[in-house]
RNA sequence: GCUGCUGUAGCUCAGAGGUAGAGCACUCCCUUGGUAAGGGAGAGGUCGAGAGUUCAAUUCUCUCCAGCAGCACCA
């Protein structure tokens, strides 16, 4: 028999029979590697113990001890595992699909009553006899006819289906976990004792569509976590429950920022706090503009439909767009407006203004532009996803061959920004041509390379989105994560070579003829609002003093001191600090909670003391430790920490 | 928008076919207390909206609205 040779990850090399299994090398090797195996790698591809290799290849024998492909392969198992206890339990069930997913899997069901939290519970608890009985998992090649008529006579079209989208040219294999039987292309365990059984937990139930595909069935999603031992389980569901003391909405409760109602879904009652971080938010980004080159504008909220049909939007937008109709009752004519979903047309009104020379490009105008979107009810998210939102938006009316310039320009502006705001590391993805675009190929080349090698220049590294440009154009995605682990777009910025066309925008080329601009549509920050939400959730509510919408409590311990609390309130407020007296009648515990809870991050606490020698007792929010200092002393620090980043030396 | 769940005081939540309760917050009183909740009293609710069943609905049914989770969407 031919003989392969196998190189270890050590480096090391042996001879085996061609046709070996990765459960024989592991034998080879130690008995213990033998029973803690779980699967392998050959040649980098992740595979089942059981499978034969007959020819030289790098080797990796998997066990839980290392987190990589041993730990997906048990939480692909439980996939297979969970769908068995439902069909156990339930056998007119239907099985689809069971992914593996970061930190476990799911598993997509076809059933008509809805799975229950009880139910959960179940499947749960049969699950665990499942792995306790160490069914054994053995595999099968099938041919296709077979699979399909096995398929057809038990009554589960969604596995016909997708036996139909396999490649002709594959194998098809069936695998059993004792006598049940599911498609899977592996590979798999070798029995179900392998998984701890006591490092999973079914998590949720809630729908989705049949390939992903709104028009199809909704089928339910069951959401399971696993990890290689309990220990990670615990210290996972622990991690869950902190982060969801970040929420922004649970925050933005304690924090007195904003609130939202009934009347106005999908839009926000900033309150004063949360107004005074939005107003220095904006502050800043209008400094920060000023100084990048950009000139800042403003454009109505309400705008006929005529501007909207011209720039494509009625057409391609409209289900999103708030539609304004004036009643004839009291109006002469009855027009039909919308509300601006985005600033873009306008911008280009302005540029339209006049005749524009190739000496006024780059033009690189802003505006704070407040805009409405109907987004679908199911989409709304807190102050992240809402119907009413102010952009940092500007288009950068230019020239193709400076679109390359502007782009890393923009990215060098966007990351000083995100660093000031406490944000060093964000994810950038590049989204390249879509199937339906349009423009000419030439043309999508040039942008796409001018995208990437900005990128590249402004030394950001990015994730291809293959296909997921704008029809008008490919586009770079800024993504930062909020505490949930959801992915949140904020910044953008697109080349656009569309709407110059269809709203007409021209400008005189050196060469005395009219040339079409292009447009980069960018913003850093996306919308105050989702920012704001982002914001709240990274510094878990604890902003950095300069945004903090409290920055300073000054509060009496004794009634006596509430001439002088109200004097340092007044110096602090003098020197551009955000402070409040607390002079109420309540004891020096309480309203450190109080304000603890509120994240005013400086406490100021005055008593006797503090007042005859002029001092007060400085509390940092998080710091049990007090510090005595001057009131001079203390003015000027916390003055100097108001001062927000782009303003200090 | 789709599937499921939820909606009771400002907040967090309990409750039941016979028109409601707790803690915190709020108001007043006592207390002047040294770094995460001092004590007492009081006030506060068309039980999300509408319709139906019933002698009687906040409770059961239906419709709608909103929120939550996921999916789809995010040009």
């Amino acid at each position: 028999m031919a003989q392969i040779s196998l190189t270890f990850p050590d480096g090391n090399a042996r001879d085996y029979a061609a046709g070996v299994t990765p459960a024989e090398v592991a034998a080879s090797i130690s008995k213990s590697l033998e029973k803690k195996a779980i699967s392998a790698s050959v040649d980098g591809a992740h595979w089942d113990l059981q499978w034969p290799i007959d020819r030289d290849a790098a080797i990796a024998i998997h066990t839980l001890a290392d987190d990589g492909p041993a730990l997906e392969l048990i939480r692909h198992d439980l996939a297979h595992i969970m769908a068995r206890a439902v069909q156990e339990i339930w056998p007119d069930v239907k099985v689809t699909i069971g992914p593996v997913i970061e930190n476990g899997w799911y598993y997509d069901f076809d059933r008509a009553e809805p799975f229950t939290p009880e139910d959960l519970g179940e499947i749960e608890k049969r699950m665990k006899q499942i792995i306790a009985a160490r069914e054994p998992v053995r595999t099968e090649v099938w041919p296709r006819e077979k699979a399909v008529a096995h398929y057809e006579a038990n009554g589960e079209p969604y596995k016909v289906e997708l036996i139909d989208a396999i490649p002709g040219d594959e194998p098809l294999r069936m695998y059993w976990h004792g006598d049940w039987q599911d498609l899977c292309r592996g590979p798999h365990l070798q029995h179900t004792g392998q998984v701890p059984g006591d490092a999973f937990k079914l998590m949720s139930v809630a729908g989705a569509y049949w390939r992903g595909d709104s028009s199809r069935a909704m089928l339910q999603r069951i959401y399971g976590v696993a990890f290689k031992n309990r220990d990670d389980l615990k210290a996972h569901l622990h991690m869950l429950e902190e982060a969801a003391k970040r929420d922004h909405r649970k925050l933005g409760r304690e924090m007195d920022l904003y609130h939202m109602q009934e009347e106005a879904p999908g839009q926000i009652f900033w309150h004063p706090n949360g107004w005074s971080i939005y107003t220095t938010l904006q502050d800043y980004m209008r400094r920060q503009q000023r100084a990048g080159g950009y000139v800042e504008v403003n454009t109505p909220q309400v705008v006929d439909r005529k501007l909207w049909e011209a720039s494509g939007h009625w057409d391609k937008y409209q289900e999103h767009m708030f539609i304004v109709e004036v009643d004839e009752e009291h109006a002469r004519e009855k027009a039909v407006n919308a509300l601006k979903p985005m600033n873009c047309p306008c911008h280009v009104q302005i540029f339209n203004q006049g005749l524009k020379s190739y000496r006024d490009l780059p033009l690189r105008m802003a505006e704070f532009g407040s805009c409405n979107r109907y987004e679908p009810s199911g989409a709304l998210h807190g102050i992240m996803r809402v119907r009413g939102f102010t952009q940092d938006d500007a288009h950068i009316f230019c020239r193709e061959d400076q679109i390359e310039d502007e782009t890393k320009r923009f990215i060098d502006f966007l990351s000083e920004i995100y660093r000031d705001l406490g944000f060093e590391n964000f994810r950038v993805k590049f989204s390249d041509r879509p199937e339906v675009r349009a423009g000419s190929d030439e043309t999508w080349d040039k942008a796409e390379a001018a995208l990437k090698n900005a990128t590249i220049a402004a030394g950001s590294e990015f994730e291809l989105n293959s296909g997921e440009g704008a029809f008008y154009g490919p586009k770079l995605e800024f993504v930062l994560t909020d505490a949930i682990g959801r992915d949140w777009q904020c910044g953008t910025h697109q080349v656009d070579f569309v709407l110059p066309e269809r709203l007409d925008a021209t400008y005189i080329g050196a060469d005395g003829a009219k040339h079409r601009p292009v447009m980069l549509h960018r913003a850093v920050l996306g919308s105050f609002e989702r920012f704001i939400g982002i914001l709240i959730e990274e510094h878990a509510g604890k902003l950095p003093f300069w945004l903090a919408p409290r920055q300073v409590v000054v509060a009496s311990i004794v009634s006596e001191a509430d001439e002088y609390v109200h004097e340092v309130v007044a110096k602090l407020q003098k020197a551009g600090v955000r402070a409040e007296a607390d002079t109420r009648n309540e004891k020096i515990n309480y309203k450190v909670r109080e304000h603890s809870v509120g994240k005013v991050p400086v406490i100021l606490a005055i008593g006797h003391r503090e007042v005859e020698e002029r001092t007060v007792t400085v509390r940092r929010l998080g710091e049990k430790q007090t510090e005595v200092q001057t009131l001079d002393a203390i003015v000027g620090a916390l003055s100097a920490e108001a001062t927000p980043p782009d303003r200090r030396d």
